[in-house]
DNA sequence: GCTTGACACAGTAATAATTATCAACTACTT
DNA sequence: AAGTAGTTGATAATTATTACTGTGTCAAGC
């Protein structure tokens, strides 16, 4: 599985941006970003990249909620709370997540191989947007909502 | 956000196949069996209708990895086991769901509302399927993996 | 019984996110 | 230098979903 590829410029620039994003940014996100450095890099070629480099281990993708994917360079176990309003998505570390097994009875047959736990909720940004909201400030939310 | 709505012949075939559903349906997956029955009815209307039933809290509409959603019928608060080969889904009743709780400290400000549990692996027809696979028999795989 | 308005429908166009294709280019290997 | 395997940017194609449009249906009020 895990695969030898070459380090070009554009996948450090990727590479370099992903460590760099402090939430999990999405493809386009990042070739928004990267567009900066590299004004000529193609949006193929971050989605091609980042699908390889998830592939190869170097990062990894995220099975999430939402329609589209995101990436993350921190590839330690760990579990994730997303803002229900904005999508954005942050890390957590779930102490007791030793507890959360699932007893044979209840695995349906299934050969288990991993658990996600996802909390979700209104980010800080978008409950104190919501707040200035009612109180008739009419100021634009803090983060984009789609 | 509780909707009146009115039960159309459509709507009714469409709810009544989400009921005899044991797995998590797609939409598509969904139009396909009404088909047989609606050979006239229009995938649009398959996916309005399980929006707005959704909304009106008829049935569930799952957030879960994978592209493509899925509905439920089965409104009490569950989880989810699915399979990596084919993406089924199937639920589980997780006992010591209460267990799982997000320290304050770690809640990284967030307003948390829930949380979901999602095991995932192989399911058994593919497990099946792949052991028949190395035995050489040269069978098709029990469920399509895309 | 006819009209009006509110939904709902089928069919299709449009959109969003992602993946595939392809010709040109780059870095290695011989 | 020539061959070749991998990579790139541009763009086409695909997938899943949503929006639009013209038509139809039904119940309420006249």
């Amino acid at each position: 599985m895990q695969k030898l590829l070459r380090m070009t410029h554009q996948r450090e620039v990727i590479l370099d941006e992903i460590k760099k994003s402090t939430t999990h940014p999405t493809a386009d996100e990042l070739y928004e970003r990267i567009k900066k450095k590299l004004p000529r890099i193609s949006l193929a070629t971050v989605y091609r990249n980042l699908e390889i480099m998830s592939e190869s281990g170097l990062i990894n993708k995220l099975e999430i909620s939402g329609r589209q994917k995101r990436f993350d360079w921190d590839l330690e176990q760990h579990d994730h709370i997303y803002c229900v309003q904005c999508h954005r998505v942050d890390n957590i570390d779930l102490a007791d997540k030793k507890d959360v097994t699932l007893p044979p009875e209840q695995n349906r047959g299934y050969m288990v191989s991993g658990c996600r736990v996802e909390f979700y909720g209104i980010c800080p940004k978008c409950s104190n947007a919501s707040i200035k909201k009612k109180k008739g400030e009419r100021k634009k939310m803090a983060c984009k909502s789609k």
